[in-house]
DNA sequence: TGTGAGTTGATTTTT
DNA sequence: TCAACTCACA
């Protein structure tokens, strides 16, 4: 246990031996509170406190996946649940669906799914959108929800116009979400909290399986967070949590600082560590980062310090259009990488919003720099993958309005507006789900006869999945088979078609990758809920919540472009924080209040404390702007800044690069074309070039092929059944199987890979 | 029912 | 600027 405690600050030594009781870290940038949050968990299992009692609650994917790594580092096999938020309330949920109404196979609807059945919703109720949107009544909703205020306790605020029709779509949308069985990601913390609040039975058992909890950047939680936070530390009061006041930058998102200002109040035993030593910064960025946090009123105070060196002064520049930032910036990190003095994974560009990064993009690839984008367009967000997974939701969730609306046409069958609209009519009438009034769709009089029989053949295409759930990535091919989506794709020629072919082909690997890890049920049928549905279940909750198949990666040698929301818990030796202007930084929506001031600054807190080495903080005369150029006022928070520390430019002054002398040589990287990883080898033979006909004529045993070279939708070979088309793979190893569709007579045959004499022939 | 043009309108941050 | 959405038409 020594080696835990080696290297520690007294005060991080003082929070990693602190166990009873409750405990609040303060810990300022680059403290090292991930290192003692581990250490802390790690400690407490070498002294024999069972990992299963411990629960690790985090915001972000990032961090938790960054906490596991180390925790198993230091204590393998240990099983502590590490996790965000969400993601165990979506496990709690799970377990104690029924008592808030819902079904174990609830559905997990993401921003878009929410906003569909939001708009349903409102359509349903007549409701003139003309005044309003629906993102703002949805974010009204996901407010109300946030602090715990459910549909018949919604009172809208006095002059708030919104109001009143939020008061009157927010019952009917949670109608609408409960007809589905589904959730929205606020659900997944409010009906948890709800539980707790109302089931003291759940409630005080919950609170004895997890005697230690731990709660990550605790500024960051909002009321319905600190609710299930608390229930669960009643009877054992074992809550330690870390945060930093000055680094709370999701208020907008119902996060409420005064969580974390108060919880000395609501724990009066409370131990609190302050973590102010800074291993991370220069002196001078430190120094920037402080002074100009000290013009927040809202805050614990902190002595930020640091042992490290002073470092160069922080660089303030102006630069007269953003072109020229974007290009100037380009060229400077092209020009410290090429020669050696730098790798371009020392860099990092952050930015107030996504709209920013455009600019970048374009310099560095003329320049020659490779980068990579963290929140592009997530690849769960996809069309395809959506329209894909949205067959399994309704394969696990009949119920599932959203997920039908949006496959019952796609790929286009013949079912139109008018149809569904009619169906929808007969549905609300009879009380039926979507799906069970399609089932009975001749007794809907006013649906024409043809179309009758096309909702028919859907609802028995959608039967034939349900029974054949099993592992996911048998399942996704044939939904891509029965549902022609893959024919759909593949037969259109379009450019970019092929590459949604090749998403959902990276879909069918992430799939693969799950039933591998989970075990996927063998059979097909037999699965109950402990079998082939709850294990469709997990991997439909885990695309929900996890963006993580483009998760940031450290060993890439790239540039690095993000929001400055996305750069929190990271470092760089290299920061470039730009377009630093008035209406962009701060943003020109959080200028109402002071609060929304205070959030403003906090979020250029954090992106200068980012920095290690270098920190150059720019902006721009002129910005296009909606297509427009207009003048750049820069941003208010530049003048809190000491000038003494820092080197200020003006354009004038500002080096001139020849952008000639950038070397060109590599290919600027994308983060979404980047190369797959190579496949597995194939084995020498032919690599499957010979044709069909040849290869009926050898007629001889070829040797085995590896089963790793067959994907969806190939023409195979049998040398007994002849031609065919693989509709589904699944399984892994010696168990791999291919359903194909064969031209003979043998029909629809799954096939055990191994020595089937299977091989692929294009 | 599907497509295409033309318009509109909107641009913060995330689970 | 650009993407998404509507409306008219085939």
């Amino acid at each position: 246990m020594e080696h835990l405690l080696e290297n520690l600050t007294d005060a991080q030594r003082e929070a990693v031996l602190y166990q009873d009781g409750p405990l609040l870290i303060l810990a300022g940038p680059g403290s090292g509170k991930t290192r003692v949050i581990t250490h802390r968990i790690a400690r407490m299992i070498a002294d024999g406190v069972p990992g299963h009692q411990i629960l690790a609650l985090t915001f972000t994917n990032k961090a938790a996946e960054e906490m596991k790594l180390r925790v198993a580092r230091l204590a393998p096999q240990s099983e502590v649940w590490i996790g965000t938020f969400h993601r165990f309330c979506a496990r709690m949920l799970r377990k104690y669906a029924r008592i808030v109404g819902l079904e174990e196979n609830y559905t997990i609807y993401d921003t878009g799914d929410s906003a569909q059945a939001l708009r349903r919703a409102m359509a349903q109720l007549h409701v003139d959108a003309a005044f309003t949107s629906p993102e703002s009544i949805g974010r009204a909703i996901s407010w109300a929800k946030n602090n715990l205020i459910t549909p018949e306790q919604y009172q809208p605020k006095s002059g708030n116009p919104l109001g009143g029709v939020v008061q009157q779509i927010y019952p009917a949308y949670q109608a609408k979400l409960a007809g589905s069985n589904a959730v929205d990601f606020d659900d997944l913390l409010m009906h948890v909290a709800t539980i707790l609040r109302q089931n003291d039975e759940v409630r005080a058992a919950l609170d004895e399986r997890y005697r230690y909890i731990m709660v990550d950047e605790y500024q960051d939680t909002n009321l319905a967070q600190y609710v299930i936070a608390r229930a669960m530390s009643c009877d054992f009061s074992n809550l330690a949590v870390t945060g930093d006041p000055d680094q709370s930058i999701y208020g907008w998102r119902g996060a409420n600082l005064n969580n974390i200002l108060d919880f000395e109040k609501d724990f009066p035993a409370v131990r609190v560590v302050r973590l102010e030593r800074n291993y991370r910064s220069t002196k001078r960025i430190l120094r920037v980062a402080d002074e100009l946090i000290s013009h927040n009123l809202r805050r614990k105070k902190k002595a930020l310090f640091t042992e490290n060196e002073a470092g160069e002064p922080v660089r303030l520049v102006t630069y007269r259009t953003h072109k020229e930032e974007a290009e100037m910036i380009a060229a400077e990190i092209a020009g410290e990488i090429a020669p050696g003095r730098r790798h371009a994974r020392d860099y990092a560009v952050f930015y107030r919003t996504n709209a920013l990064s455009r600019s970048f993009e374009l310099a560095l690839r003329e320049a020659g720099v490779p980068y990579q984008m963290i929140n592009g367009v997530e690849f769960f967000q996809r069309q395809e993958i959506k329209d894909v997974l949205a067959y399994l939701q309704l394969v696990n969730n009949p119920h599932d309005e959203v997920a039908l609306l949006r496959v019952i046409n796609r790929p286009t069958r013949g079912i139109g507006k008018t149809t569904i609209e009619r169906l929808a009519n007969h549905a609300q009438h009879r009380r039926l789900s979507l799906l069970d009034a399609a089932r009975e769709v001749r007794h809907v009089e006013s649906v024409a006869a043809r179309s009758a029989k096309l909702v028919t053949a859907f609802v028995a295409m959608v039967d034939r999945l349900i029974s054949a759930v099993g592992p996911i990535e048998e399942l996704l091919g044939l939904v891509l088979n029965e549902s022609g989506y893959e024919a759909m794709l593949k037969g259109s020629g379009d450019e970019e078609d092929e590459e949604r072919l090749a998403n959902i082909q990276e879909l069918l690997t992430v799939a693969r990758e799950f039933d591998e890890r989970h075990g996927a049920p063998r059979g097909t049928r037999s699965a109950g809920r402990r079998g082939g549905v709850g294990h469709l279940e997990a991997f439909l909750e885990e695309t929900a919540l996890v963006n993580d198949t483009d998760e940031w990666e450290t060993q890439l040698d790239r540039v690095t472009l993000m929001t400055l929301h996305a750069s929190k818990g990271l470092e760089f030796p290299c920061v470039y924080l730009v377009a630093v202007e008035e209406g962009l930084l701060p943003h020109e929506r959080s200028r109402t209040s002071a609060e929304q001031l205070e959030e403003e600054r906090r979020l250029m807190f954090v992106g200068i404390t980012r920095a290690q080495q270098q920190l150059q903080i720019s902006r721009a005369e002129y910005r296009d702007f909606r297509g427009e150029r207009k003048p750049a006022i820069p941003s208010s928070f530049l003048m809190e800044l000491p000038r003494g520390e820092m080197d200020v430019r003006q354009p004038e002054a500002t080096r001139v690069v020849e952008i000639d002398e950038v070397p060109v040589d590599h290919e600027p990287v994308f983060r979404r074309e980047e190369p797959r990883p190579p496949a597995p080898a194939t084995p020498s033979f032919g690599s499957g070039l010979r044709t069909a006909a040849e290869m009926l004529g050898e007629g001889q045993t070829p040797a085995a092929v590896d089963p790793d070279v067959f994907r969806q939708g190939m023409v195979v070979l049998h040398p007994k059944f002849g031609l065919g088309k693989v509709i589904a793979l699944g399984g892994s190893g010696g168990d791999r199987t291919a359903t194909v569709d064969f031209t003979s007579a043998a029909g629809r045959q799954k096939i055990a890979l191994a020595g089937s004499g299977l091989r692929p022939v294009k």
